[in-house]
DNA sequence: TGAAATGTTGGGGCG
DNA sequence: ACGCCCCAACATTTC
C-alpha cells in the first residue's frame, strides 16, 4: 500500500484521533505532517503565547511519535502548495485531517482538496459540528434545545475512544524543518502536550478528591482551583473533545451524591456550550464580523482608546477587572467567571465595541478559538445566539464580593492592594481618607481611581442598547 | 451565567 | 391594647 499523510492541524494527539486512524487504515506509513502557515502564524490574532504553546505541543507530539517509531515532518508555506508537494514527493494515496468549522480553515481545506484527495474527519467536537440540526434541518440558535438534542444521542463512553497506535512505520527520507521554538522551556502554568492534557483530565474527573464533584459551585470561585484548566489542551486537540465528554459522562454515572452529580452535569454542559459555538460558527460564519442579532447592529460604541488601554493593562481601578486582565496577559489564561466580568465591563461599562475585546482575547489566550471566543463575546454583549439580555450588567464590586470573597484572587494579581482591608478590597475608593493613609494605599496615587462610575455607566448602556436608542450621551 | 428598583411582610419600639 | 412608624428580610418586577 502506498503511504498516506496524516495532516496535523489542531489535533496534536495520538489517542482518540479519527484522522490518524483513517490515515493508518488507508496506507502505510501514515506520514505525520504539520504545515507552518505564515498567514496564520503572523496574523495579528495569532498571539505569541499561543504560538509558543503550539510549538511546544508540536515538540511533544514529535517526541510521542518518535517513541512509537515515527516522527513529525514540519513544512512551511501555503498549505495547499506544501501538502500537494508532499503528496507528489511521497506518492501518498491521500491526505487525512480533522475538519475545522472556522471559515479560514474551510477555505484552506477546499483549496487543498482541489489539488489532492483530502478526507476530513470529525474531532474538534465530540459530535459532528454539522450533525445536530432541528427537525426542519435548520441550525440551533438556542443552547438548551441544542443540548437536549446533543444528549438525546448515545452518550460517549470511555470504551468508545480510539486507542493510540502502538507502533508507527517511519516515514523514510521525507525532508522537514526543525520544529520552531524546540527546546524552549514550557510555559509554567500550561505545559503543552498530550500527556499533560490526559493528566489534567484524570486529575479533574477521577477519584474521591476530583474537582468535578464540587464543580457546580466551585467553578465560579476565582480564588479556587475549581475548574479543569483544560481549555488550551482542548483548543489544540491535545485531548479529544470526545475523551473529555466521555469522562464527564463516566463521572455522571459514578457520582456519589446529588451535588457531585450536579457537578458532572454542569461540566458536561460547559463542554456542550463549546460544541454549540462550533456549530454556530459553522452555520453562521458571519458572526465573526457582525452581531448575530440584526436588530443590535447599530449600538453607538464610544470606543475611547485611553479607556481601552486601561482595560488591556489592568488599571481600570476596579480590582477584579484589573486582576483578571493581568492574569490573562501574564499567564495566557483567565478564569471563566473573570472573562464574563471583564467582558461585561468593557462592553457595558466602557461601551467599547465587543470586537475590540474579542481581538485582545484572541491575542492573549492560549485557548483562544474563533468559535468559543466569538460566542462568549457576543453572549456577554447581548448580541449573539441565546445571548444574555442587554440589561444584564455585571457589577464588578458585587461579583468580586461573591466570587472572590476572601480577596485571594485580587491580591495575587494586584499586589498593590495587599494592605487594603477585606471590607474595602473590591471597592478601595470607598475607603475613608484616613484609612487610605493608615494602609498607605492612596486612591489616585498608589492605585488608580476607577476610570468610570459603574452606576452611571450602567444607565448609559441601558440607554445605548434600549429600544429607542439615540446617539451616545457623551 | 445580574442587579437595581419596587413591593410586601412582620417584628419591635414607642407614644 | 392599639396604631403608627421604621426597617430588615424577602419577594417580585423592571431594566
Amino acid at each position: 500500500m502506498p503511504p498516506t499523510i496524516w495532516w496535523v492541524r489542531r489535533d496534536l494527539r495520538l489517542h482518540d484521533n479519527i484522522a490518524l486512524h483513517a490515515a493508518l487504515a488507508h496506507g502505510e506509513p501514515a506520514i505525520p505532517v504539520f504545515v507552518l502557515d505564515p498567514t496564520l502564524l503572523t496574523a495579528p490574532d495569532a498571539g505569541a503565547p499561543r504560538v509558543a504553546f503550539l510549538f511546544g505541543g508540536l515538540t511533544a507530539l514529535d517526541a510521542d511519535l518518535r517513541g512509537r517509531g515515527s516522527r513529525l515532518i514540519v513544512r512551511q508555506g501555503d498549505p495547499a502548495e506544501e501538502v500537494a508537494r508532499l503528496v507528489a514527493e511521497t506518492g501518498a494515496s491521500g491526505v487525512f485531517a480533522e475538519a475545522d468549522p472556522w471559515p479560514y480553515a474551510r477555505e484552506r481545506d477546499a483549496r487543498v482538496a482541489a489539488r489532492v484527495p483530502l478526507t476530513l474527519t470529525q474531532g474538534v467536537t465530540a459530535r459532528p459540528y454539522d450533525g445536530i440540526v432541528k427537525a426542519d434541518g435548520a441550525a440551533y440558535t438556542v443552547f438548551t434545545p441544542f443540548s437536549r438534542a446533543w444528549k438525546a444521542l448515545p452518550l460517549p463512553r470511555p470504551a468508545d475512544l480510539l486507542p493510540a497506535p502502538e507502533r508507527l512505520a517511519a516515514p523514510s527520507d521525507v525532508p522537514g524543518l526543525p520544529i520552531p521554538g524546540a527546546g524552549a522551556l514550557p510555559s509554567a502554568p500550561f505545559p503543552p502536550g498530550e500527556r499533560e492534557a490526559q493528566r489534567r483530565l484524570r486529575l479533574f474527573t477521577r477519584g474521591q478528591d476530583a474537582a468535578i464533584w464540587q464543580y457546580d459551585i466551585a467553578r465560579n470561585r476565582m480564588d479556587l482551583p475549581g475548574t479543569s484548566q483544560l481549555s488550551p489542551y482542548l483548543r489544540f486537540g491535545m485531548i479529544s473533545a470526545r475523551a473529555a465528554a466521555a469522562a464527564a459522562v463516566d463521572a455522571l454515572a459514578h457520582a456519589a451524591t446529588a451535588e457531585a452529580k450536579k457537578g458532572a452535569e454542569t461540566w458536561l454542559n460547559e463542554l456542550i456550550w463549546r460544541e454549540f459555538y462550533q456549530t454556530v460558527l459553522y452555520h453562521h460564519p458571519a458572526v465573526l464580523d457582525q452581531e448575530f442579532q440584526a436588530g443590535l447592529r447599530g449600538i453607538p460604541w464610544r470606543n475611547d482608546p485611553a479607556e481601552f488601554a486601561a482595560w488591556c493593562e489592568g488599571r481600570t481601578g476596579y480590582p477584579v477587572v484589573d486582576a483578571a486582565m493581568r492574569q490573562l496577559v501574564q499567564t495566557g489564561w483567565m478564569h471563566n467567571r473573570a472573562r464574563m466580568i471583564t467582558a461585561s465591563f468593557l462592553v457595558k461599562d466602557l461601551l467599547i465595541d465587543w470586537r475590540w475585546g474579542e481581538r485582545f482575547f484572541m491575542r492573549h489566550l492560549l485557548d483562544a478559538d474563533p468559535a468559543s471566543n466569538n460566542g462568549g463575546w457576543q453572549w456577554t454583549a447581548g448580541v449573539g445566539t441565546d445571548a444574555a439580555p442587554y440589561f444584564r450588567v455585571f457589577n464588578p464590586v458585587l461579583q468580586g464580593e461573591k466570587f472572590d470573597p476572601d480577596g485571594l484572587y485580587v491580591r495575587e494579581w494586584v499586589p498593590e492592594l495587599a494592605r487594603v482591608p477585606q471590607k474595602y478590597l473590591h471597592a478601595p475608593w470607598a475607603m475613608p481618607a484616613d484609612l487610605q493613609r493608615t494602609v498607605q494605599t492612596i486612591v489616585g496615587r498608589d492605585i488608580p481611581a476607577p476610570i468610570i462610575d459603574h452606576a452611571q455607566a450602567r444607565e448609559r448602556t441601558l440607554h445605548a442598547y434600549g429600544p429607542n436608542r439615540l446617539a451616545p450621551p457623551h
